[in-house]
DNA sequence: TATGAATGAGAGTTCATTCAT
DNA sequence: CATGAATGAACTCTCATTCAT
């Protein structure tokens, strides 16, 4: 019936909400089934009822938190309605809200995470990672293109803009002096003009040692 | 007698060495100690002739990275022989190279490492943390008050900053098309200009919801 | 209401069937509740609809097999229609059908299955047993008094037979080059040799060492 | 030290004694780590210093039953000392002496057993039970080549003995009123008789349903 | 110094079973 | 009749750690 499944849908989330957090707060290998369960109130053989076992549940969170994600931005990857620099400003933004939001944790998680998971899990986990970066280079690329950025490589400016954002969970205070809004439009010009001014992306014929 | 002290040293430091790189490799709590003495070549009890857990092994892990990464920018802190952008690059420069070089692992133990420390080890590590920070503030702040630099929060710069260099580890492969040397130039460039022509530092009065 | 009689009588004797292919593929502990209802096609909980729980469901399995297999040769054990060389050759054809029939199981399930059942149905199945036992033995005793068998020990000479029925099964492939019928007539002659010419019944009065 | 060595193969062989009982009393799923660990007086994680699992714990006690009831019988396959009857009687001799001694289980152990081990394993013990199987028929051809025995089909042959030598542990009781010699000698006769005048091997030309 | 024996805690998971719907 | 949620017990196995030798 309708009320059954919805209480079905409603336990799962409830499952997922609380290992998300614990994964957060002690981490994946510390959280056992058993604080999972405890923390949802009954048994931990009742977790198997609705996951199959610890590392689906790891894997849903991972890959709920990167869909997310990408959902927020994919509008960014081809958007010709705005200028490279605007789809920065957005992109940055929307990504320091999500991360810093109220849904703990699946970030910094996700390094972690990767050696918890199957290989054929953590193919499609990174195939995730993969589209993100996709979208954060495609935006790059475009304002190289426009004349907006410098000649910057966009892996490597991609790969600094995503560290900035994905590491800004571990330090970011709720209670601290800054609102997220702040961090966010810090971080926007921070990285506007590392990108605007920058030096030419590196010469890749010679690697010197 | 020295030859002896000079063994149960070098034993100790073989200990250390194979638990870092496993660390690195499979995670903290996903090696054992078993796993560490059998890198070594025998059995799991003998670790314990020479520490005294599985924690303190963790703990000097991260004591030693840190202090070899503070130690390699301390004079950075206070030096009036370079300009803060000169200061700048050599931290970066230096930073990355050790991150990088191939003493892998512990940068992004940190994160998982703190979890797993007693409290008053927990205590110290962050003690080494602070150190770092401070010196990369200073560096900061005396760019900014030497008008190199616009004027930035220097807290939220150096976040941003160690992020970058943090995760390098995570992204950069030592085959890859791109040298340490190139890495760290760009990453500078890409910094530099951050810190040059950015916003002014969030008004702190406000935090907006 | 005859229907539904005949529907719940349908059911039954399909988890009965299943869970009888289950306990000889796998064994009764390697089976579960669980895969005799997915065998079936529904849920492990309505198992319970149908049975009280999984040991009455062993119980039926042996007790049905028991008792087809009894009801096979009863009318043997007091025949006078028949020589005891022709109601032995009957009881060895019958009976090597039966275990070599398309219904597997039940036969070596007896050894492990009395294990698991509780002691009042470990009685009634053994009491099934002696019944069999106490056939086979007449028959065999009625061959001793016409003089057409040697004056055989009933008991053993009953363990004998009955091993070798029993064990059929496990080597018994219904793809090999013997079919049933060939393999049941060597097993009459072999065995009516062993009882003609065989020694006479041990001494019982010494029991050496 | 050797008396460590001593202690350590003293230890393995004690708990291989208690899992080979306890598996033959209440078989080898309902036999817990934990049943043999308290039998043994240690804890149950101490079995995994001398055994790495279950498994293995079952393997070596099918093992050793094979090895020993070969090595017990291997004299015979090829003996031109001794006439194919005398053969066939210290065949049936050592084998119900075996299988009755004081050294319980293994015997029937083997059905469920193969169930429980891993695809490598198993093949290895198939391959003791056909050696087994081996010299069993190369007594019985050899007598059917000699004259000694009529012209029976080896291996319907050997399987019939096969299962009375297994299935004597079944019944059999070292309290009964037979000993294990005057089984043997019955068993021998019994099967003697059988193989003596015997039918003819069956027809493998036709094969009716 | 190095080892093997032993422990106790705890992990993930399975399972038979119950019960309300 | 059939189901899904829930339970509690049990199981195999791993792990960090101790200790006598």
């Amino acid at each position: 019936m309708v009320s059954r499944l919805k209480r079905s849908a409603a336990q799962k989330k409830k499952i997922l909400d609380k290992a998300r957090e614990l994964f957060w707060v002690k981490g994946y290998d510390k959280t056992s089934i058993r604080d999972i369960a405890g923390a949802c109130g009954f048994e931990p053989s009742n977790v198997y009822n609705y996951f199959s076992n610890k590392e689906q549940l790891l894997y849903e969170i991972l890959r709920e938190g990167l869909e997310r994600q990408i959902s927020l931005i994919a509008d960014l990857e081809n958007d010709s309605a705005h200028s490279p620099v605007e789809r920065l400003r957005m992109l940055i933004q929307r990504n320091i809200h999500h991360v810093l939001g109220y849904r703990r944790s699946s970030g910094l998680l996700f390094d972690v995470g990767l050696k918890n998971l199957s290989p054929a899990r953590r193919k499609k986990i990174i195939e995730y990672r993969d589209a993100y970066d996709r979208i954060m280079r495609k935006v790059i690329r475009d304002g190289v293109e426009s004349g907006d950025f410098a000649e910057v490589d966009d892996k490597l400016a991609g790969f600094a803009i995503t560290s900035i954002i994905t590491r800004s969970r571990v330090w970011f205070s709720s209670r601290g002096r800054l609102s997220a809004d702040q961090i966010a439009d810090f971080m926007f010009e921070f990285v506007l003009n590392g990108l605007r001014s920058g030096k030419t992306a590196p010469d890749l014929k010679t690697k010197p040692r």
